[in-house]
DNA sequence: AATGAGCGT
């Protein structure tokens, strides 16, 4: 073996490591279980700053195997350091062979106990607990070496209980698979969501309505405490086919005199979540719309108030927003004018700039952050 | 509910 195969040989890969972590630290850490060749943490090159990774490297490899199966999830700076064999080859590390995914792990269950836990089924290449400030968020990752040790964890560990929580145990998926699969799946509902049909319903009538489109696995017409409809429920359809017809022919449809929206019930995360990005795009539109369109205003008179300015400057357009800044009651002196359109915003500034309202004269500039 | 991050001299 030449040299630098057998330094290689002795390398450790350390993850998760507090970006305080100095290199003396490590040195002195690792020394302790045989002599160390050297160590690096590796840094940005610009800042110096941590990346949260290091190399150890030992003079025997027998060490730095000890060091694996001694030091590995210990804490430095409270952080849980993951040991692993220095792996350069990329692919090796990112095919996801043998990877195993782990979720609804109950909180109580930390780095070193997975790690037991699994080994039972081949060896580990790398064991991690997701976690955050909190700790546990619940899920986990088993890098296993070999495929068939991942398939007997999976088909071992899976739904087990864990704690107080019934574990699901899987193969990891890249986000680029996953998203691909949920995609999948949603294009393959069979629950339908119904709304706008007013609080004249019940569960019978909306599955009457419904099951001529097919069989019908369950009707629900969402209600309040009292009882009464809340203009809103679920079919569930024992095929797609079925939830589809339903989706294409009803939507639109009139049910007691009003127009219903039907289409894919969708869970209550992923609709947060679109609603989420729809209300980030309105506010982008609206900065967008409001670039240039935004007059900020200074050297105001004491009793401008946002009624006078608005009133002043109304005459060059749409005025969508006026503000004079207070503090305790009392005008800071400032202000903003937002127009719906920079042109209006540019009419103003030209004709007002200057002018005196009250005792002062207006400074008028744009206003560059939307 | 959740499908990482991470490889140098």
């Amino acid at each position: 073996m030449n040299v630098e195969a057998k330094y290689r040989a002795a390398s450790l890969y350390v993850g998760d490591l507090h970006t305080d972590v100095t290199e003396d630290l490590l040195f002195k850490k690792f020394s302790a279980v045989g002599p160390v060749l050297s160590i690096r943490i590796c840094r940005d090159l610009v800042s110096r700053r941590s990346l949260g990774y290091a190399y150890v490297n030992f003079l025997q490899p027998a060490d730095a195997q000890k060091a694996l199966d001694t030091m590995n999830f210990d804490l430095i700076e409270g952080k849980s350091i993951r040991l692993m064999w220095s792996q350069r080859d990329a692919h090796a590390r990112k095919s996801g062979i043998g990877n195993v995914f782990i979720k609804n792990l109950d909180k109580s269950i930390h780095n070193k106990v997975l790690y037991e836990l699994f080994s039972a089924f081949g060896k580990i290449l790398s064991a991690k607990v997701m976690s955050d400030e909190q700790g546990s968020k619940g899920y986990a990752f088993v890098h296993f070496q070999d495929q068939s040790a991942a398939d007997r964890a999976i088909e071992e560990m899976n739904g087990q209980l864990l704690g107080d929580c019934r574990v699901f145990v899987g193969r990891f998926k890249s986000r680029k698979d996953r998203e691909a699969e949920l995609r999948t799946q949603a294009s393959e509902f069979t629950n339908v969501y119904i709304k706008n049909f007013g609080d004249d319903m019940d569960d019978e009538r909306l599955k009457d309505i419904f099951s001529k489109y097919g069989q019908t696995q369950s009707v629900r017409v969402m209600t309040d405490p009292s009882g009464k409809s809340k203009g809103f429920g679920f079919v569930s359809f024992d095929s797609h086919e079925a939830a589809k017809r339903a989706v294409e022919d009803m939507n639109g449809k009139n049910i007691n005199g009003q127009p219903v929206f039907v289409g894919r019930a969708q869970k209550k995360v992923e609709r947060q979540a679109e609603l989420k990005e729809r209300f980030e795009e309105l506010r982008k539109a609206r900065i967008r719309a409001s670039r240039g369109a935004k007059l900020y205003i200074k050297n105001l008179d004491d009793t401008i108030d946002d009624e006078m300015l608005r009133k002043e400057f109304s005459a060059f357009g749409a005025v969508s927003r006026v503000k004079v800044m207070q503090e305790e009651g009392q005008s800071k002196g400032f202000g903003l004018v937002c127009f719906s359109s920079p042109e209006e915003a540019a009419r103003a500034m030209a004709e007002m700039n200057g002018r005196t309202l009250g005792t002062k004269a207006l400074h008028i500039a744009l206003a560059h952050r939307p």
